[in-house]
DNA sequence: CGTTGCTTTGATTGGTGTCAACTTATGTGG
DNA sequence: CCACATAAGTTGACACCAATCAAAGCAACG
């Protein structure tokens, strides 16, 4: 399969990124995203189906999605696994291992992926010496902070049908804020990933996906998905966002 | 209603306060500790059902609870509400304030309470001057994270009755690290506030509690609480924790 | 004491989960 | 290139947990 966010084929520093606008660095001046980008650890791709870090893991570093995907996801002890999030380029991973130092969530490549890694210890060395890193790097916390309360808002009080229609307005909006269309785009994960997330089983999954597909609000093949009545999904919410 | 929490009638600073080694300021050298007491604004008492702030007020500061106990919650612009927390002495509020200078979440005393006020743009400051501050500062933000993902583990994948065992459970806990007793204490929220917190009703609570109750797994009456089998708990969740 | 808000209990309904069968896509080896 | 195995996704029948609606019990308080 292939991705729909291919952009950046070739190494890029962080003044060339098309993603620095979303990014951590962003409102940095020049010589400050110089410096930091000095600091920022290139890795080789990430395939398919691959741990970018595992739950227990040591964790030394904060990454961000460059291209791919990812799923976030805890394991209770038992092997049940609830997913936490799906991360899109730009988008920071590994915020859990600030407690002890450990991840308490693992993360695993939904296609073939690329990730900048950011050293934690020439980060907070770095934050203390820009104070508008510092600033920025609350900020992408307090972000992560309240997407989780969404989710849990999510997941405490809403139908099946509301989370689906909820899952696909936020994809759209994120899939916008990327420069992508909001109207089209693949989903790169599975309907189970979707129904671990949503906190739903599989089977809903797709009987909600058929159902607004019937009643023309999106069309959907495997994993591409066109959404062909926005008002008609906000409408499920009301008033969730 | 007397509160369970009430050991620290008169105002003390940092180094006197028995809940420094749960608290922000945790492995601070002395004289740091001292430094940090100075950026400590006392507020007066909090009283129940007030707000401590409000969704969409500006955020300056963090609240670290130093008696009582206090609801935290987002409200839909439908005006739903959906608990995301509860938070017991020690324990830090308003981090969601950090993404944009405004609460994206509520927070309500439960009881007559306390709180220490951290002005963020001098927290911010001491961070820069105290490297020990600044990695206490992210582990508490890892706590919060880590805590938000248990919470949507519980919502995604729990029955009602899992998700009552795993309150109950977090909360004897919390408390036994307060130094109170783990299998006897008031539940300082109604019976909706838990309800609302665990995705369920709170007729659901009060037949879930009643049920424990009559298989002598706990004694409630109104607001105690006693745990008689920890046990018979632990296996109702069997491996969450 | 009467009002009020919180809690409990009962009867009924419906949304999702569960189980199972089938279809479709992907990949492998002969 | 085909046969086969495997995984992902769809669809249907049925059961059950928890929501909903309704009403009564119970503590707090003026």
């Amino acid at each position: 399969m292939t991705s729909t966010i291919d952009y950046d084929p070739y190494e890029t520093l962080c003044h060339d990124c098309r993603l620095v606008e979303s990014c951590l660095p962003y409102g940095l001046a020049k010589n400050e995203l110089k410096q930091f980008a000095t600091m920022v650890k290139s890795k080789p791709p990430i395939l398919s189906d691959q741990y970018l870090y595992r739950q227990d893991d040591e964790g030394r570093s904060l990454y961000v999605v460059k291209t791919g995907s990812f799923r976030g996801f805890i394991s209770s002890t038992d092997g049940a696994e609830q997913t936490i999030g799906f991360y899109l380029p730009g988008e920071l991973m590994g915020f859990d291992a600030f407690q002890h130092g450990r991840f308490t969530s693992s993360s695993i490549a939904l296609e073939t992926s690329k990730v900048c890694e950011l050293p934690l210890s020439q980060l907070n060395e770095l934050c203390r010496l820009i104070p508008s890193l510092q600033t920025q790097m609350l900020r992408v916390l307090g972000k992560e902070i309240e997407s989780d309360h969404n989710q849990i808002l999510l997941l405490g009080h809403r139908s099946a049908k509301e989370k689906m229609a909820i899952f696909l307005l936020k994809l759209s909006h994120r899939y916008n804020a990327l420069g992508f269309s909001k109207t089209e785009f693949n989903l790169t994960m599975k309907r189970q990933d979707i129904a671990n997330f949503l906190g739903i089983t599989n089977e809903t999954v797709s009987r909600l996906l058929t159902e607004l597909h019937q009643q023309g609000i999106i069309a959907i093949n495997r994993r591409n998905i066109k959404i062909n009545n926005m008002n008609a999904l906000k409408v499920l919410v009301e008033d969730c966002y």
